[in-house]
DNA sequence: CCTCCACCGGAAAGCCGGGTCA
DNA sequence: TGACCCGGCTTTCCGGTGGAGG
């Protein structure tokens, strides 16, 4: 028998596993009617030859801001066909785009102008354009997902994009900034921030009711009927409201719920699975944050975790002694206990580990710590950086020294 | 009630890589 | 091209402190 066919016949939980992923744009956006008329009517004015204010829009993650607007594009396309008009919609997502070469090259090619990758000094592009636009005469809402991906690197090209209506006369451009941290606005410009922010919308997050509506309607069409176990939605929905109403995250939930049911060939999805994806979740997070953490910060977790084997509770004094010691072993000079101290504050911010100031009376004022994260996993992700493989060599020497140093007051 | 520990955490300066501008 | 600037990371310096023990 083929080795496909044998997977293949077994689970049958999904029917079309892609409806929970982040890009998938429904049919219809649940809870959010206000928003979507609300941007519908601010857009109406291109559909009657006007040029509409630009629109800036914020909200946190997974409030179904992308979701809406490229729902309400597609329908302004739809609706400027049947009309005979010349209106474009262009996505642009920032954290990919994030140059105004790339972004004015990607809006000159979109109408067919063979703009290289490279080469050209911008303000060719952005005649380019100006030029390829007054051609066709096209009416182009472009949007800037991620808006704030941008300023850092290229505000110059925003600045220009405000003001490119003033030099075109047959076509014109309406902008719609995405962005979910509000605190960018401080950073834009005033004379682009004014523009870009003539009209605003705000998403707030979803409650636990709605997030359940959403995961029900994505639910019928990404399941077979009657794999989901009683509660299984409530739960995903739930936990998802408690942190910030974030949808993609109770999506998420819900897909790798089924992911897992689906490896232990269970033909249903039950709420012991969605329990299961909570903690797989989380210990995916962590090992992604550790991994990307520098080096120093790493033998400090590791120093943790040898510390750790012997007592969950430590103080900095003491991390600083066996931190030093590993440092030595993989060749790399110690930072001081000063910035160490700042380390760790970062590493409980980051939820890996937990610390609290204490005073210990005559014996000094300290912090106490202690790791949130599994010691093993922990581990795994440590050693997978090659600098601190060595390290496996001395484990039992680093272990004694870790006891002792608890020991010497 | 005072001392004094062992560190906290603010301020400021130095270092470094990358980007900018003439 | 080199002078210059910027921001992030790190060190240096140092005043500050809660509470056990005297």
């Amino acid at each position: 028998m083929n080795i496909f066919e044998n997977i293949l016949s077994s689970a049958t939980i999904f029917k079309n596993r892609d409806v929970l992923r982040h890009s998938y744009t429904p049919e219809k956006l649940p809870h959010r009617e206000e928003q979507i008329n609300q941007l519908a009517l601010l857009l109406s004015p291109m559909l009657r030859g006007g040029t509409p204010s630009n629109i800036f829009i914020y909200g946190k993650t997974g409030t179904g801001k992308t979701a809406t607007v490229l729902f309400v594009g597609r329908q302004l396309e739809e609706a400027s066909k049947k009309a005979r008009l010349n209106v474009a919609v262009h996505y642009i997502n920032c954290e990919i785009v994030d140059t105004a070469y790339r972004v004015l090259a990607s809006l000159a090619r979109k109408f067919g102008s063979n703009v290289p990758m490279t080469g050209w000094p911008t303000d060719q592009v952005y005649d380019e354009v100006k030029k390829v636009l007054e051609r066709r005469g096209a009416r182009v809402l472009v949007i800037l997902d991620e808006i704030d991906k941008l300023v850092k690197k290229a505000e110059e090209a925003l600045y220009g994009l405000t003001r490119i209506n003033s030099e075109l006369e047959k076509s014109s451009i309406c902008l719609i900034g995405i962005s979910n941290n509000l605190k960018f606005k401080e950073y834009l410009d005033a004379r682009v921030l004014s523009s870009l922010s003539e009209e605003e919308i705000v998403f707030p997050p979803y409650n636990a009711e709605q997030l359940e509506d959403i995961l029900q309607q994505r639910a019928k069409l990404a399941f077979e009927d009657g794999v989901l176990e009683e509660g299984v939605i409530q739960l995903c929905a739930a936990i998802a409201a408690q942190e910030h109403g974030d949808a993609r995250k109770a999506l998420d939930l819900l897909r790798v719920s089924a992911e897992i049911a689906e490896r232990e060939r269970d033909s249903m999805v039950r709420v012991e699975h969605v329990k299961k994806a909570v903690r797989k979740i989380e210990t995916d997070y962590m090992i992604e944050t550790v991994r990307t953490l520098p080096v120093h910060s790493k033998i400090l977790l590791y120093s943790m975790s040898l510390i750790s084997e012997n007592t969950p509770k430590f103080t900095t004094g003491e991390v600083y002694c066996v931190y030093k010691k590993l440092c030595n072993k993989v060749g790399i000079n110690p930072l001081t206990q000063r910035r160490i101290s700042d380390l760790i504050s970062e590493l409980d911010m980051l939820g890996v580990l937990n610390s609290v100031v204490i005073s210990k009376g005559r014996y000094g004022r300290t912090r106490e710590m202690k790791l949130e994260a599994d010691r093993k996993t922990l581990r795994k992700a440590l050693e997978e950086d090659y600098r601190l493989q060595n390290l496996r060599k001395f484990e039992g020497e680093l272990k004694k020294f870790a006891n002792l140093n608890l020991f010497q007051f």
